[in-house]
DNA sequence: CGAGGAGTTGAGGCTAGTCAAGGCCCGTGG
DNA sequence: CCACGGGCCTTGACTAGCCTCAACTCCTCG
């Protein structure tokens, strides 16, 4: 197995579902490494990381329970990040090779599949929705609200954030120095919008920090201008497509 | 439907695939608009973007020919980000409602499903690495190589690249100025690297443009030090998980 | 008790954002 | 036909914000 996991379990005969424990700062996929499982991510948050040539450590997101786990290795064959737990964490791993067939067998976990990567793709466009933004305590506000969001959804309080993860991470992660995240730290603090001790945060004014979240660059930067121009109008075509067409073609790009 | 695209022919009686045509500037999808279908992008290129409270306009990603689009809004049935045509362009629909049927009818178009759903995850992670670069010179080398890469994929040349996306859609993928692209690329043309003329992007110099795209930020920022540490050890656990709980987990987060 | 990582804060230089002007190209309309 | 307007792109000048380097504290761990 690519990892320092300890299998615990298998759960079923019939079914290649296993747990697996992860301690802290162990690593659960390392980067390059042969595809042969994915991963349901049950407690704990992980960190998924890419090492860049130069050996910069690029923090890509942050994982918490339910979050699907290298399946992104699934079309080339090996795992583009490293996984590595922010604390104990345990994941349930399901073999790659018997996936298909798993998956014809029981469509409710494939249903599941299904709706696990949608969300996957969603969080992807929201960690660039968060480094999309110029000022650094704009960036460390969305990122506050993304982390009390996913509190939210499981269910725990949205005020009270424990951050699992060190300065360096979250900054790699915006795409700042790690300074700058503990600058930012006191700005929102000074401002009154969270109390911050160490990994410790709470969100005293919501409403005040989505304002200034809110904010991404100069005064509406006139894109407010461009409206969509729908033009759409076009000649049709020959009737070519086909389903075996369309799906070598989501295969090969 | 969501989109200004105007419908051709149906495929096949008992296949809800589509072919849409969508002229340039048109929109395919409309941010927050209800789930309906799936769509692989055919010919042309698009662009993800998503409308911020402030009008700024977030571009998430640009699409090539074998993309998959829509399919982030099956979780939580809406469209997270709005697709725009940046030159005519065709698209395959599935619809969502017959996509669960279709994909047991059919294990080649699920396969090939699961592997596009896969290769959009690594391509997310891959704009969340463009982005992580400091200096905007870098951000924009990387920017040309990845654009290199899809156009090697869809077997065009990797060395003439014709962007069809204006600067300021490539400021805001790369999270600058929009002058800062037009100074990067003068920057890169004038250390021989590219020949640029307009959208049209000559990579002079594979290799020192590889070289300039490397470098993060600072020197090494001593995280090459920060080996792995795998802990690992830990108390195996009761086997109390299950498959449908594995599937609601995965729902659930 | 010392070593080292994590976090914070300060000083200074430089990158990149902002504002502004000008050129180029292409659409519409006089 | 050419004038005009409006994108798109580029370049310049100024300035703010962030990165870098450095020092210091706190805490954990051996």
């Amino acid at each position: 197995m690519g990892g320092d996991a300890d299998e615990v379990d298998d759960t079923d005969e019939d079914l290649p579902i296993t747990l697996w424990r992860i301690g802290e700062h162990a690593t659960l996929l390392h980067e390059g490494a042969p595809a042969q499982s994915v991963y349901v991510l049950r407690s704990g948050s992980l960190k998924c990381v890419k090492t860049l040539e130069d050996g910069y450590e690029q923090v890509v997101c942050f994982a918490q329970p339910g979050e699907l786990l290298g399946f992104e290795a699934l079309h080339c064959g090996r795992q583009p990040t490293s996984v590595v737990a922010l604390e104990d964490a345990t994941v349930y791993a399901l073999s790659m090779t018997e996936l298909l067939g798993l998956r014809q067998r029981c469509p409710a976990l494939d249903d599941a599949l299904q709706l696990a990567l949608s969300q996957q793709l969603t969080r992807a466009a929201g960690v660039a929705e968060m480094m999309s933004a110029v000022a650094s305590d704009v960036r460390l506000a969305r990122f506050l609200l993304w982390m009390s969001a996913r509190m939210a959804e499981a269910g725990r309080s949205p005020r009270r954030l424990l951050l699992r993860m060190c300065r360096r991470d979250i900054a790699s992660l915006l795409g700042v120095a790690h300074e700058t995240v503990s600058r930012s730290f006191t700005i929102l603090a000074d401002a009154g919008h969270v109390k911050v001790e160490n990994r410790e945060v709470e969100i005293l004014d919501l409403e005040h920090l989505r304002m200034r979240a809110r904010n991404t660059r100069g005064p509406l930067e006139e894109a407010a201008r461009r409206r969509p121009q729908p033009t759409g109008k076009g000649t049709p075509m020959s009737a070519l497509p086909w389903l075996p067409q369309m799906a070598a073609l989501s295969v090969a790009a």
